[in-house]
DNA sequence: CTGAAAGCGCTTACAG
DNA sequence: CTGAAAGCGCTTACAG
């Protein structure tokens, strides 16, 4: 037996097609009445309503493309949680790809996407994106987007995320105030936004105490555990012990934590460490990493409502909606002192 | 101007519709030379292919649907972006949903998959499913449905996951070889299958050794670091200090070691901890986390491998792909014996 | 290699 | 409150 399609419903109940599918739209233009009688036939009869032919006619799909570049790192598995909750509250499904921040990948989603009529587009964009690598959602009627977490210079589009630059600064006021005199940046993907933004607040808020930092584009890494670990490794085996590491993130901090282990010292207290983001993860290090909070949940719940309205209507102005971050401070730098007899531990036992 | 359709581009180059439609479908049929120059044209004017469209007619989506309960955990993570690898390099697209283990959230999200015609779905069942749920998926047609991680009792399908059973047993052979006395296992949902056999392996394998374990409903929760903390610290507020305590998972480890380190006693050796899936996190412990691998990325490709054999032919007989789990012995457990003076420092120090 | 025609399953004015 | 008709953008035999 084939598939129940309207018309069969239209006819068991001696109905017009036109009148059912008022039915299914809850149009008040038909009785309770009727309606009750409808539902019930169609339950009876496992009827399934096809969107998809739907959709070709009023030229809505109810689909929001996601893309973002892979879910591993909480941050991202955060935004992307509260982004699906909040759209589909809104009665949209979601369509998903990773994009494992590769330009060919993500234009590879984007075209998808868009082929399938998605209402709009919620993109974390690879790090380094060719500037027309968005042409597609720009090209006819164009397809309403937001950016998310990185900004795309010369992509003018609603975007939401923390203010990183402020981040950064509020990190750096701090390892002022452990007085440090050195600290190293690792981990974070060259071309980001993002990473641009936390190492110049950070350099900003060093400046004014005269601390040395690394140089911008050295320890450029994915985000991830691992690449903070190797990073972490090479470091310490080079000899320039800094004062304070700075992971790119929560989950390079990860990394730098288990390498500082590793290596016999003791973090917060021979060399302090920090991260940003502060994922529920970051609590659970040992010792509890000192973080800065990019509230990545608040972040997704704003680019589902951006997105929403820029939906609602294409013609309003481009929105920013910037999030404060917050520092959290905790053992793994709370302590720490310069001058504490850091080499001493290793001299005693020599 | 209006959107660019198939029939632009036909009387753009003087031909028929039909013909420009083999031209996106790359078909023998026509010339290479009229391809070149109709995808010319087609750039030229912007035209944008119509999936939606194209489906009706087909009656094939080319999406597929992927239900997992959330992301937060890496165990979930690792698994969605194996099969989003897969199903991608496939041609298909993902609609995704999170049913954060509620049925009522779960149904929707099946809904709203069966109603866009997704050509499968992929399901990580919630944990309390009812019977019925499943319904839609069986209806008419039928949509190409594989389980995974969690089976579903009377539920016939294609399914993917670990032998949990032999996951249970790995590590309570293990504990076995410490020659610990008890163990508490904590964490995990209640009515999960994977819990239970987890649970059913290691209580074969500890009763072989004469060891004592809590009972099996007892501390169920969510798999999280959040319950895996509270319950650790319950569980040792009220006196009854186990030799190893056995968490649901990774997830809930994390919390466990962090309560364990809390309560002033060192994991690994006042008590040992150990867990399931070893996600990458479980080698950043601090000490390095015991864990029964359950190979999500393996477990993904091979769900998505058994989707695409069904979309293929519908009547093939169900198979189920059974993963062999992994046991990885590390700090937490490694050096644990429980006549080691575990009460002797607290003893010392008072 | 190409064109005319029918149809996928729905919705939307429009007339009643 | 209801019905007949047109149409959303594509594909698929079929005849040439």
């Amino acid at each position: 037996m084939s598939r129940v399609i309207l018309k069969d419903i239209a006819e068991a109940c001696g109905l017009s097609r036109a009148a059912v599918s008022l039915v299914v739209q809850d149009s008040p233009r038909v009785s309770e009445q009727t309606k009750a009688r409808v539902r019930k036939v169609m339950a009876e009869m496992g009827y399934v309503y096809d969107r998809g032919a739907a959709n070709l006619r009023t030229r809505r799909s109810m689909i929001v493309g996601l893309i973002v570049t892979n879910v591993r790192n909480p941050y991202f598995a955060e935004l992307t949680m509260a982004i699906e909750q909040e759209l589909q509250d809104a009665g949209y499904t979601m369509l998903q790809g990773y994009s494992y921040d590769e330009p060919s990948r993500q234009d590879r989603l984007i075209s998808a996407m868009v082929e399938h009529r998605t209402d709009g587009v919620i993109l974390l964009p690879a790090a380094d994106s060719p500037a027309g690598s968005l042409q597609m959602l720009r090209s006819p009627q164009g397809t309403p987007t937001v950016l998310i977490a990185r900004q795309l210079r010369g992509y003018d589009a609603d975007y939401t995320g923390v203010d990183n630059v402020k981040a950064g600064e509020l990190l750096g006021e701090h390892i002022r105030s452990l007085e440090a005199r050195s600290v190293t940046f690792v981990g974070g993907p060259a071309k980001s936004t993002a990473r641009d933004d936390r190492y110049r607040g950070l350099a900003r808020a060093l400046k004014r105490g005269g601390i040395t930092l690394s140089p911008r584009s050295q320890h450029v890494s994915p985000s991830t555990a691992m690449d903070g670990e190797r990073i972490t490794h090479e470091l310490l085996r080079s000899g320039n012990q800094p004062d304070v590491i700075v992971a790119y993130s929560d989950a390079v901090a990860t990394g730098v934590l288990h390498a500082v282990r590793d290596s016999g010292l003791k973090a917060g207290a021979d060399v302090a460490v920090a991260g940003f983001d502060d994922v529920a993860d970051a609590r659970y290090e040992s010792p509890p990493l000192t973080s800065v909070a990019t509230f990545p949940s608040e972040t997704g719940t704003q680019a589902a409502r951006l997105l929403l309205a820029r939906i609602d209507d294409p013609q309003r102005p481009c929105e920013s909606a910037i999030i404060a971050p917050r520092l959290n401070v905790r053992d793994s730098t709370a302590g720490f002192r310069p001058n504490a007899p850091r080499r001493l531990a290793s001299g005693a036992t020599a």
